[in-house]
RNA sequence: GGCGGUGUAGCUCAGUUGGCUAGAGCAUGCGGUUCAUACCCGCAGUGUCACUGGUUCAAUUCCAGUCACCGCCA
């Protein structure tokens, strides 16, 4: 590998998508690429971000009745959210809807334009009116028709500028042959190689049909086509093509880490795409493997996605970021179940690693009054074990410099074994008992210097668990500062902190029952219990609903929860008072058509005369609210019955 | 159909350029221990190494064929 830095790169997350484990395991295994790296002095830099353009985007934003930024700026918070909750430390966030991306995607399509390497013709292809898409030849059902919707497909000939790929055909086949490691695992190298060999054509990479999109700046009729927008943003997250830039320090030495899906446009088109600006080619696309969810593919009409959030509030973001990469060699499909979870939180977690920690401490503080003691002379075990330590540092060192998560965790459990074997060989409790003052010293101290080793080879794996042990071992500062994992780093005669088990055991049954007991109150859910009388179809029309366009809020002053509301009803304007001020900013409500109560009697709140109630949705813990929308759009004033 | 891959213990997988009784983890059984989160340590297994044939003193490992599964072929 160069020593030039390791910058490493998730893919953006299309913001139409909620977070699943999918996103979560790419994101954790990046995040402890460049913490492992970082600790070891290594030039690092770690890049995620979002995909938000495009006409998928662009639909669901108007199903729900906002426009495409809005959508995108209330549903990236999901990842950043879930990025926090799991303890993923980048560099930076890059979205592509920011200026800072768009300049450089015009930049760059100016660039190839001017030097022929895009120019204009003419896209031919199959298209779904209804669903204004093109379905290739591949997937189009009988007789030409939709796969989605079955209906007609029709031929259309669209103006869009083309990306030049044929022409690199050769330029890749000669930089993949002299690096074969540039794309992993192996298998996905030959791929890429013989589809490459197989001839190349021209990529279309503009759409006159859709406006979600960065423009083309020669022709603005035309929306850079999404793929070839989200590709630069990881040259646009490192200011290229500005002087002094990052991109500088760390291109070429990328590493992409995607999902199988996407390896072609990684490792095709995007190499391709920088050759043309006559910068090198990412030094590796690494493409790991899919999770299925027992034993089944994990689909949303399935309803057995897997909620990261879900996992981590349930069983903590460490488990949950330890089984990932402990139970799936990366670059392999794996399964996810929370069964094989917990199983590894109760093996691995509970009775290796944490009773490791548990009953050295447990004998410090029993025998040596909470003191480490110095050691003395050392017995071959004892070198033994110091040998085993200094060799995990090694072997880890080796796992992670070919991706191989999995590898470096059996390794590090290997030492924890070790280790408590050595307490068994060893026993420091009959040392304890008979006063062999030296010799329990020695073996104590030997375990301490074990932990912290441990310690530091778990913290990019698990960040929280390694500064917990740290502490409860006594040792100042912290383990993802260390950027040396030495034995002998812990000094003698230190207090330790032992405080609760790192991991508590998971009772079986009882999970098992609790399992139980959350599927049932799924299938049936709770009666909330405040229900009404029956009221007859009369009574219910004398309720006048009616849709409004929201266009002013302000808060009420001295209370912190109402909005004073301005509404149009079309035929007439008036003022409402609500009390969703904490569930809603202002700028979110703005532009919304809601469902009004019109003829409910006037009410002066807080001094403000309010004329009608909007309607909403609680939820069974009053926590938070959704507004009632119409799903299409809907003259102001209309009646609701 | 073309190209590539995989098939090893009940489960998940390791097996470096062919060579000592084919390994690890989990699960199972038995024993030890008591510092510890009923934990840890030790022992015990079971395998026609997919099938058939070939090369070789020797093949799980190389070659050919068969079967099964998987990936890629915009």
């Amino acid at each position: 590998m160069t020593d030039k830095g390791f910058y490493i790169t998730t893919p953006i997350y299309y913001v139409n998508d909620v977070p699943h484990i999918g996103h979560a395991y790419t994101t954790v295994a990046a995040d402890v690429l460049s913490r492992h790296h970082r600790l070891r002095g290594r030039d690092t830099y770690f890049l995620t971000g979002t995909d938000e353009h495009g006409q998928k985007i662009q639909r669901a934003a108007m199903e729900r009745g906002l426009t495409a930024q809005e959508l995108a700026d209330r549903t990236v918070v999901n990842f950043q959210d879930l990025w926090k909750v799991l303890g993923i430390e980048y560099d930076d966030f890059i979205r592509t809807t920011e200026e800072r991306h768009e300049r450089v995607v015009q930049h760059i399509f100016s660039k190839l334009l001017a030097q022929g390497d895009i120019y204009k013709g003419s896209y031919e292809g199959w298209y779904c009116v209804p669903c204004e898409t093109y379905v290739p030849e591949s997937q189009m059902g009988e007789g030409r028709t939709c796969p989605d919707c079955k209906r007609k497909l029709e031929k259309m000939t669209e103006e869009s500028y083309f990306f030049r790929l044929s022409k690199y055909a050769d330029p890749l086949l000669e930089f993949y042959e002299a690096h074969p490691e540039a794309v992993q695992p192996r298998g996905r190298y030959n791929e890429i190689v013989s589809f490459i060999r197989g001839g190349l054509m021209d990529q279309s990479i503009s759409r006159t049909t859709i406006s979600w999109g960065v423009p083309v700046p020669e022709n603005p009729r035309h929306v850079v086509y999404v793929w070839f927008d989200a590709l630069i943003n990881y040259l646009s997250a490192l200011g290229y093509p500005d002087e002094g830039g990052l991109w500088e320090r760390y291109w070429p030495a990328v590493h992409h880490l995607v999902g199988k899906d996407i390896i072609r446009f990684h490792s095709v088109i995007w190499p391709a795409m920088v050759m043309a600006l006559g910068l090198n080619p990412p030094v590796m696309v690494f493409a790991h493997g899919w999770w299925t969810v027992e034993g089944e593919k994990m689909s949303k009409s399935k309803g057995n996605v897997v909620d990261p959030f879900d996992m981590a509030r349930r069983y903590g973001a460490d488990a949950f970021r330890y089984f990932l990469l402990r139970e799936v060699p990366f670059g392999l499909d794996g399964d996810f179940s929370e069964q094989a979870l917990v199983q590894r939180i109760n093996s691995d977690l509970a009775n290796d690693l944490g009773n490791l920690l548990h009953r050295t401490l447990q004998m410090v503080n029993q025998f040596c009054d909470g003191e480490v003691p110095a050691s003395k002379a050392l017995h071959p075990e004892d070198e033994a074990l110091c040998r085993e330590a200094e060799e995990a540092v090694e072997a880890v060192d080796r796992a992670l410099e070919s991706f191989a998560f999995d590898e470096a965790l059996k390794v590090l459990w290997g030492l924890v074994a070790r280790g408590n074997k050595y307490i068994d060989e060893t026993m420091p409790w009959r040392l304890g008992k008979e006063g062999d003052r030296d010799r329990l010293g020695t073996v104590l101290g030997t375990l301490a210097q074990t932990l912290r080793i441990v310690a530091l080879l778990v913290t990019p794996f698990m960040p929280s668990t390694g500064q917990r042990m740290w502490q409860q071992l006594g040792l100042r500062g912290a383990p993802d500062k260390i950027t040396s994992p030495a034995w002998g780093g812990y000094p003698a005669g230190t207090l330790v902190h032992k405080g609760e088990v790192l991991f508590p055991r998971i009772d079986l049954d009882l999970w098992q029952k609790e399992r139980q007991a959350r599927a049932e109150e799924d299938k049936n859910p709770k009666d909330p219990g405040d229900h009404e009388a029956e009221v007859t179809i009369d009574d219910f029309r004398k309720i006048e609903l009616r849709v409004a366009l929201v266009t002013a809020v302000e808060p009420v002053p001295k209370a912190d929860k109402l909005y004073k509301m301005s509404l149009d009803l079309g035929y007439e304007k008036r003022e409402i008072v609500s009390g969703i001020r904490e569930f809603y900013p202002p700028e979110d409500l703005v532009g919304k058509r809601i469902v009004v109560i019109c003829n409910l009697k006037p009410a002066k709140l807080r001094g403000v005369m309010s004329c009608g109630m909007l309607l909403a949705a609680e939820r069974f813990d009053g926590k938070n609210l959704a507004l009632l929308t119409v799903d299409r759009d809907m003259e102001l004033g209309a009646r609701i019955h």
